[in-house]
DNA sequence: GTCATTCTAAAATGCACATTCAAAAACAGA
DNA sequence: TCTGTTTTTGAATGTGCATTTTAGAATGAC
């Protein structure tokens, strides 16, 4: 018994969430959101209170669907250690010079860690600190982790790896040598090797 | 011939710095300059022409006096890779509870990449890597990196873990685990070790 | 002391922004 | 078809911002 919605709700977050991962809060204008979702200034009021009602909302979608859309892509559970990788290399790989960026890190910095909002920097990043525990706990027990190695202190490891990354991809850092990184922390992680170096390393 | 200027340039310059690390350069106003700096407005036009000015002048001071000042107290080409560590671990004592921030790695996020100011982002990280790879070649010249380890390959797993400690540091993460990251990451730089697990792990 | 020059102070300008308002339009139920 | 409710729209509002301007104060050179 009223006039319905004339939009779609995810393809609206989906707008405002890009925009926000490119500009940031502070970056991103009404009026750039109205461009971003389609919706008039009004609407956007109307559905979601404020600007900060629509970047949570963005955020929220972030997490749900972006972020776990990749950790199902890239890292199901039965991908293991393997996958892990994967999602980390696919961090180089954001579509065409276009850097999106990632909200949880972007957040991170530019948002004041007593606002509302800030509880979806931690969801996030408590996100992925369960799911590369997890792995690496799987990994331990199939016996494919490393000999040694403590899966806290790697989970630890690899959120720092993960945000540093996405730090130096957006400062235009060279990839591939980012991917070379990435390439040789998980070679620790994963294969069983002794720290005896070849021979012409010992003679250099 | 001519009034002089009646302020203290690295002291108006250091409060401009510590406005922009806490709050960003969008997070901070004229106004906000004007009682970190203790110029007024006027005066900061006349000295350094706008806003961006200002901020890329308290950048380039960053750069030098902080960022090379903690180089020369934690990590002087005499302090080896015990120095580096010491660095890493100041991230996570920054002075009681205020977190200043590294400008660095806030711009990294914040500043538009085309923009003019960010050369200073790119000066920050290669300054840092420079020093990474340096004390690292040293200390595989000196017998006390550990054998088989790349240098280059270690100096930008350094850069990436700097900026993802800093992230998660500003994200109000538990330090004592991020300085548990750092410990076994020096560690494993440092000794030489083979990869034989304690017995045990083995058994477990 | 006077002059030229440069700095400071304080108000003024104009713009962009987040937000609100009021009217019109679109639907659901009767 | 009529009614009530909600969405949409486009204009209006007011605030905060970066920046400019203007007038006055301070200094060095002569």
């Amino acid at each position: 018994m009223s006039r319905p919605r004339s939009y779609d709700e995810p393809s609206v977050l989906s707008g405002a969430m890009q925009a926000f991962r490119r500009d940031g809060y502070r970056g991103v204008s009404i009026r750039d959101l109205e461009d971003a979702t389609g919706l008039k200034a009004g609407s956007i009021y109307n559905s979601f209170g404020d600007k900060a009602g629509l970047f949570d909302a963005a955020f929220e979608h972030y997490n749900k669907v972006v972020l776990g859309g990749r950790v199902d892509r890239f890292a199901p559970a039965a991908a293991g250690i393997s996958g892990l990788r994967d999602l980390f290399i696919s961090l180089m790989h954001e579509p065409n010079g276009e850097s999106h960026g990632c909200l949880i890190t972007n957040s991170a910095i530019e948002l004041d860690r007593d606002e509302q909002t800030y509880r979806h920097v931690c969801t996030g990043m408590d996100i992925l600190f369960e799911v590369f525990l997890n792995r690496l706990a799987a990994a331990q027990q199939d016996g494919s982790l490393r000999a040694g190695t403590d899966p806290v202190l790697a989970a630890t490891k690899l959120l720092a790896l993960y945000q540093g990354l996405l730090v130096l991809v957006r400062a235009g850092r060279d990839t591939q040598a980012l991917e070379r990184l990435v390439a040789a922390e998980f070679h620790e992680l994963e294969t069983y090797h002794d720290a005896r170096p070849a021979q012409q390393d010992i003679q250099a």
